[in-house]
DNA sequence: TTACATCGTTAGTGCCACTAACGCAACAGG
DNA sequence: CCTGTTGCGTTAGTGGCACTAACGATGTAA
């Protein structure tokens, strides 16, 4: 796992390696590769999880309401319910009150699947933060949250 | 410019919504976005940059030696240093000294193009950062790379 | 009825990280 | 001097993700 390729860091301009959108890239990069990787072990994808998670908090629901709720797209959300649904994580059945909607329900086995999933990311936050101590996660998540909350405004 | 696709933020999971995984994903693809943009606007990418910004630091070099600097695939740099030939804002010619390397050097185009690209990524960092305080973006940028550190030792 | 919006789905674009393999050139060791 | 190894530039290809466009079928409102 991780990267073959070989970098040379030390060589790597300083105006390059202190560039805050740059080492934000690169840290997301690496936790998104640890991310796709172990998901990858557990069958499964970010957006299973994501996916899996909203089922979970708000029950039964379309699958355009899931890519509301998700942020993954409608026309990505059909592959991510059919591996779903091979998968026996969960069931689709057309929603007999309109009929243009699939009610997607979570299945046990689904439940079983999602709890695994759940202690696979919280272990990935500890790896992903594990150089920072508590007080300083807390810190970091604070300052994503509102640079999120200012980015994604309409 | 920006996202056309609509999410419902408040509809999104607790769980998914403070994910720090989660978060720096996405913060990290609006910063991406944002500079694919812009540089679009200029006519250059993230990795012309890059590469304008290692000749520059550390004079003309080879494609691997660019590669390493930068952290772009060897690959990849073909198309980084046919791009920036073809704009004219450097030169690709064999290396007398060792017949398989090429030597890229910045032409006074580039320089000049560097410049503007300076000031459009020091916008940007003040664009993605903006709803942080001065020491907030200290702060930030350093757990970044303390982070950054941590996950690209070997 | 007419117009419009929503749903699931298919297809396709473009960018990026990453791998594999190629022919060529340099180099180190026996 | 051969020989295996390493480094070089290059081509081709994979897979994931963000994103757009358009479709037919269905629902809702003017």
């Amino acid at each position: 796992m991780g990267v073959t390729y070989e970098m040379d860091e030390q060589a790597t301009p300083e105006l390059l390696r202190t560039l805050p959108s740059r080492m934000l890239s690169q840290v997301a990069m690496y936790a998104d590769r640890l991310a796709g990787e172990r998901l990858g072990a557990a069958d499964a994808r970010k957006w299973h999880y994501a996916a899996l998670v909203a089922l979970r908090a708000s029950g039964p629901a379309s699958q355009a309401e899931l890519s509301r709720r998700t942020g993954v797209y409608r026309s990505d959300m059909v592959a991510v319910v059919n591996e779903l649904e091979e998968r026996g994580h969960v069931e689709r059945a057309p929603d007999p009150a309109d009929r243009r909607r699939n009610v997607i329900t979570m299945t046990d086995s689904g439940r079983r699947h999602l709890e695994r999933l759940d202690e696979l990311i919280a272990g990935l936050q500890d790896d992903l933060l594990a150089p920072l101590t508590g007080p300083e996660r807390e810190q970091f998540s604070a300052l994503l949250a509102r640079l999120l909350a200012h980015h994604s405004r309409a």
